[in-house]
DNA sequence: TTGAAAGCGCTAACAA
DNA sequence: TTGTTAGCGCTTTCAA
């Protein structure tokens, strides 16, 4: 029972008795229309109280002013800090934004790329801490192909062909590990996320790597999550069960670290005292724990800006190709969770 | 330099000698067109790979699967929450949303409301603990005289006109007095939001009422803040410095629980024994503070749930007029920061 | 300075 | 069972 149709240019024009070619020069700013009939023509716009259906324009534009995002799970802090970023920049562009949650499934990545392609959004941004699989990038190579504007944002500097920022995950766990290593830890686990997620990998890596390059590697220290805090204690109490317990927990986000610090105050330990903890992230929450978590600081922000504003930068610029791989450098935020071995 | 044009309708049409409007029926898995040529133009589809313009298709139906949400803060767990739910029961329809940011302004959401409807949603949702001022009024009495699909989720028992699911913060905050009463409070402190939003109005009402009911009221134990932590903490050691200290707070939203928490415990006492706390919202971080702080649960994630499926009523049948007005019921989640008063 | 006309990619009545 | 045709509301040549 729609009643009042939506006027339309036509119905404008019809009003002052123009032609809609000359309505549409108008509204679009188009200097080449005598004052008188502009001013006529703003008036019945107002009159009428006509709005540009923006579904035509963008018929006949191929443009809608409209941006794709892909993340994983918009609960999330660490992704919806990425996206408060972008939202922002959108925002001042007078953009919108389609945003789609993918949910760890790389099918689904894949899937809503193809949508946002066909809703034509002018850009495309993925930020997911998923490894890219071949399904993936399949459709990377697509877009980089038809010269699409995307950009991913990722984990750990791994090159790809990619449009990228990547926080540099490797950098930021070793900050982590010198400096548990400076306050004389050299036992410590790492509790991951999901296996197969960049996430993951990444720092499993530099991990490992540290480790062996302390001589004590031990791979039992190394516990995989589903990223919350309920697998994060669970791991820990099996860490601390061990006969040589760690004395030192790196988590691969931040609410595994959340988990950590709690399964080791259930046990009766004191937390810096007598274990460290370091996050990985840097979301906010972190500040209320207690005591405060310290966490490797990755500036989502600032990356979800950086993505929009060379998003825009694809999208004006569609002659010369402009890739990008970007490291982002991340920085220890420490707060009260980690000091000396044997402080107690 | 946008290589390759996308494939039309009309390039399937041509490759397989019909008319388009053939391959529209079939597209739109129309039965009268023998399996022959549906055949071969499924097979041209995949040839050519195929995929509708959504612009196009929308311009002619006026639909296009297209969900219009306006939010508060994206990066805000109670709010993200709720866009979770919608984001859910959204995917389940095959729906895209356009996601607004209003950041407390009425203005903006009016402006995103108009937004949106220019965009063609076929329905907006706006979530705001907002007061519903005479800007956005307007507005909703837009939405409602030309029966265009939408539903408010807003704090508080007020009866509106308009479609609304209200999370019963009236009952919420009674309850959160009355478990503290129980446990021996008579001194509460309220620490409320932005003095203007609905999510403090509700709340301020209630508490003064039971207040004046226990005859303890006593104005300078209600705070306003910006529903943040920093805001929380600073109005509790406010309370904290009176003469007459509250025995126990109640916070308008989780955050400024945190932040009361914080304050508490850095005056050197003990939540629960020397003060309870309890927060409105029940976001998931509550559990992760210590001690873990106690809640008015607002079913957040069904409420969007809800939300959208109304809209879908509303959508399908254009006919009947479908009127909401939802009162949500929130419960108790104890957790640990309220016990009996004087237990040390 | 303005108007006429074509067309963006699709759907849907109607005709064949 | 399929094709023809006329738009949806807008922009953009080109002509007047």
């Amino acid at each position: 029972m729609k009643t009042n149709k939506k006027t339309t240019i036509q119905d404008v024009a019809n009003y002052c008795k123009v032609a809609k070619s000359t309505v549409s020069l108008v509204i679009n700013g188009n200097a080449r229309v005598s004052k008188a009939t502009r001013d006529r023509i703003f008036n019945a716009i107002e009159l009428l109280d006509y709005k540009p259906n923006l579904n035509a324009r963008s018929l006949k534009n191929n443009r809608n002013r409209t941006l794709g995002v892909i993340s994983e799970d918009l609960a999330n802090q660490y992704e919806s800090s990425i996206i408060k970023g972008i939202a922002d920049r959108a925002k001042f562009h007078n953009y919108e934004l389609i945003i789609c949650e993918c949910e760890w499934s790389q099918e689904k990545v894949a899937n809503y790329i193809e949508v946002l392609l066909q809703r034509k959004c002018e850009g495309i941004i993925i930020t997911t801490p998923l490894d890219i699989g071949p399904v993936l990038e399949e459709k990377l190579q697509m877009l980089k192909n038809n010269n699409i504007p995307y950009v991913t944002i990722l984990n750990g500097n791994v090159k790809t062909d990619y449009n990228a920022f990547v926080s540099d995950d490797e950098q930021g766990l070793s900050l982590a590990l010198d400096h548990l290593y400076q306050l004389g830890h050299t036992r410590m686990a790492l509790i991951a996320g999901y296996r197969d997620a960049r996430a993951t990998i990444v720092k499993e890596k530099i991990f490992i790597q540290y480790m062996k390059g302390l001589g004590t590697f031990d791979p039992n220290l190394i516990h995989y999550t589903d990223f919350q805090p309920e697998g994060g204690a669970m791991a820990t109490r099996k860490c601390l069960a061990m006969p040589m317990a760690p004395t030192a927990f790196i988590a691969a986000g931040d609410m595994i670290a959340i988990g950590i610090l709690h399964a080791v105050k259930s046990q009766g330990l004191k937390v810096p005292e007598q274990i460290s903890i370091i996050g990985f992230g840097g979301i906010d929450l972190l500040r209320y724990t207690d005591p405060p978590l310290s966490s490797v600081n990755v500036p989502r922000r600032i990356i979800g800006e950086m993505a929009v504003e060379n998003l825009f930068k694809q999208i004006r610029k569609t002659e010369e190709k402009i890739a990008t791989y970007t490291v982002v450098p991340t920085s220890l935020l420490l707060r009260g969770s980690t000091a000396m071995i044997g402080t107690i």
